[in-house]
DNA sequence: TGCCTGAGTTACGTAAAAGTCAATTGCGTG
DNA sequence: CACGCAATTGACTTTTACGTAACTCAGGCA
């Protein structure tokens, strides 16, 4: 299966793992834009791709409302200077607060190494060979 | 201001950045829990380095009952084979999942210089000159 | 003694992010 | 054509993570 033209609503549900529900829920908080035939909704890859970056940013835990901001950085570029300079401020800002949060990440990942050192050693206390 | 041996609850809204209420929810959920003199809650300084892990977790996008689980890996190890072992997967569980977000989270900063690049290569053809 | 001040408890409220339910509607097919 | 099935819309509910009263209590001090 080549590259498609459109995924039905039911296709994305099944392959990013969420309910239609919420792809319409999305799609009323102005994050998704899919065409339509008739009522029934038309994705097409962009959107697909714009759906994963939507659900990415949840994992990271950004708010909808966050997760609007940033795909207004990802759309086209706006025409004008002062328009231009002040989202790239806003990406720098964005940028800051990723790399806050890959902080945390690293340090969470030291302590979880150091838990299980700890369960380890204790495990070898017991005589255990792991 | 040397090690002290307990801290109030204001101090520590102030120095953390949250609320009195943050706090004794916290405790209700089970993620604190400071000794008290009477009634009035003292927290030691393993309590405020805890409370430092909660908010880092909270930032990670994590839940209250994901942070719970986390918590409880900090914690001494059990003195069980089984139970040490099963701590052991659970850690390695968590592990993968911070991996995980890392991976997002690395994509997401590789997008958004993407994003920085084109805005500067647009005004850069508007002849600005950053 | 009267009054702050900081802390506590209980109870109710709320915003975000969906989940759930009910009532249609359109489409392909036997 | 009637049927079943997938989709749509709209209304209502739920869960999470606190916020916001409203009131009480103990200690210090003027």
């Amino acid at each position: 299966m080549a590259v498609r033209e459109f995924y039905s609503i039911t296709e994305l549900t099944r392959e990013f793992d969420v309910s239609t529900r919420t792809l319409r829920f999305y799609e009323d908080e102005g994050l998704i834009h899919p065409v339509r035939r008739g009522r029934t909704r038309l994705y097409r890859p962009a959107d697909r791709q714009l759906l994963r970056q939507i659900l990415r940013g949840k994992r990271l835990g950004f708010s909808i409302a966050e997760i609007r901001e940033i795909i207004q950085m990802y759309r086209e570029p706006p025409g004008e200077v002062g328009q231009l300079k002040l989202m790239i401020r806003r990406i720098d800002e964005k940028r800051e607060a990723l790399r806050q949060k890959r902080r945390d990440l690293e340090d969470a990942l030291g302590e979880l190494d150091l838990a299980e050192d700890n369960c380890l050693e204790r495990l070898a206390e017991l005589g255990v060979s792991t």
